[in-house]
DNA sequence: TCATTAAATACATACTAATGGTATGTATAG
DNA sequence: CTATACATACCATTAGTATGTATTTAATGA
């Protein structure tokens, strides 16, 4: 076959495949033939011509998943008539975090952080640059800066609130056995954030319910 | 060659060389070759010969590494004479964290989650299994049961403690400027620890400045 | 506006080097 | 003599490359 007239429906393919795979498998458990053997009479060459290797598939195919997700937090945040606590808040709300979780039940990923461990090190970076850098401790400092939040330690508290959402109340890659037991992570979490000034609502328990709900209706 | 008349040094050879590489490289970025390449003139047969897998000689390494830090720490809480909340100070006080921490320097772990990410897989399971379920939640019911520690959720504090303290309070995988961050850290943390009914005592500063020293001295 | 052509693109095919692991051979210790 | 401690030779799989080919698109000219 020569040229496609529309390269971007292969782009999508690859992607598509890729993500699933490298969820279900491990970045390592997953060889470029197993993705190529998922593009129905593609070939290797078709995936080496968009990407220049397997690293560039795997951050492309999590970016494309993650770009309306993070384009929704941004909106979010963007509007002007909140006070930094009122959005640390959302941040922590139903409809901020359900969408987010939604993606990863779809993804499927493996719960066994070695085989997950590629994506259990995006998790964890992720919490830092994208998460703590990204948009927690901008609103935390816009919410000091407003007079709604007291917080000694922003960024210490931005980095271990996140790590611990991310990480840790999402049984993202262990499995956990029971709704109550994800309820009393929230409960813990939602103790400990207050300890540094971090008020992130009443309703983190509602959301907290929400995901396992989200999660376990994925078939988990 | 033929056999060796005392083939535990082959074995410990095999182990000091495999536990270095995948330090500095990461379990993916370590071949089998490379360790091969530091057994002066021994070849990969005698490496097959002992070790059944790749895998098998990562958890082989960690697991002599860390052998002597395990016993010290069964010995020091093994003593009856400590309540909980005693026992509790003394697993985040300097004699018990730097031992483990000079391991960590002499290892010298590559500051990149992505490169390292077995390693950090490693220290997040082990954050649930060996730290949290291993001693801290056993010290933390001892301490409940004895009356000197009141705390509401013993195994989410436990867990969320021992996350903190591996993945963040400790830079392994992700560089930290100075000094003074890391206190803070510490300092968050503790604030943390206490919302949850658990007093980490006033050494953790001291033990968290004693770390980084450790860590520097090694030329991080 | 439309045919012609040149160039760029979207693939397929064939290949390479490196890798984890195995099968088997051989010398030596017990 | 037998079990063990290696060495040697080999294999299948893998990420990645080099190259070939068909088709789309853009440029050209009338």
């Amino acid at each position: 076959m020569g040229r496609n007239k529309y390269p971007e429906e292969t782009v999508a393919k690859i992607l598509d495949a890729a993500l699933e795979l490298f969820c279900a498998q491990g970045y390592e458990g997953t060889s470029i033939q197993d993705i190529v053997d998922r593009l129905d009479g593609m070939t290797k060459g078709a995936v080496y011509h968009h990407f220049k290797s397997k690293e560039e598939i795997f951050n492309a195919a999590f970016d494309r998943a993650m770009a309306p997700i993070v384009e929704r937090r941004r909106a979010t945040l963007g509007a002007g008539n909140m006070m930094g606590a009122q959005k640390l808040k959302r941040l922590y709300a139903p409809e901020s975090v359900v969408p987010q979780i939604e993606l990863w039940a779809r993804m499927h990923p493996a719960a066994d952080p070695v085989k997950s461990s590629r994506l259990l090190a995006m998790q964890y970076q992720g919490s830092f640059d994208e998460s703590a850098d990204g948009y927690l401790l901008p609103v935390i400092e816009e919410g000091i800066a407003d007079g709604s939040i007291a917080c000694a330690c922003p960024r210490e508290a931005a980095e271990a609130v996140s790590l611990l959402a991310n990480l840790w109340l999402l049984p993202l890659f262990r499995p956990l056995e029971n709704k109550g037991r994800m309820l009393a992570r929230a409960q813990c979490l939602a103790q400990m954030a207050a300890a540094v000034g971090l008020d992130l609502g009443n309703e983190v328990l509602q959301t907290t319910a929400q995901i396992w709900d989200v999660w376990n209706r994925a078939g988990w």
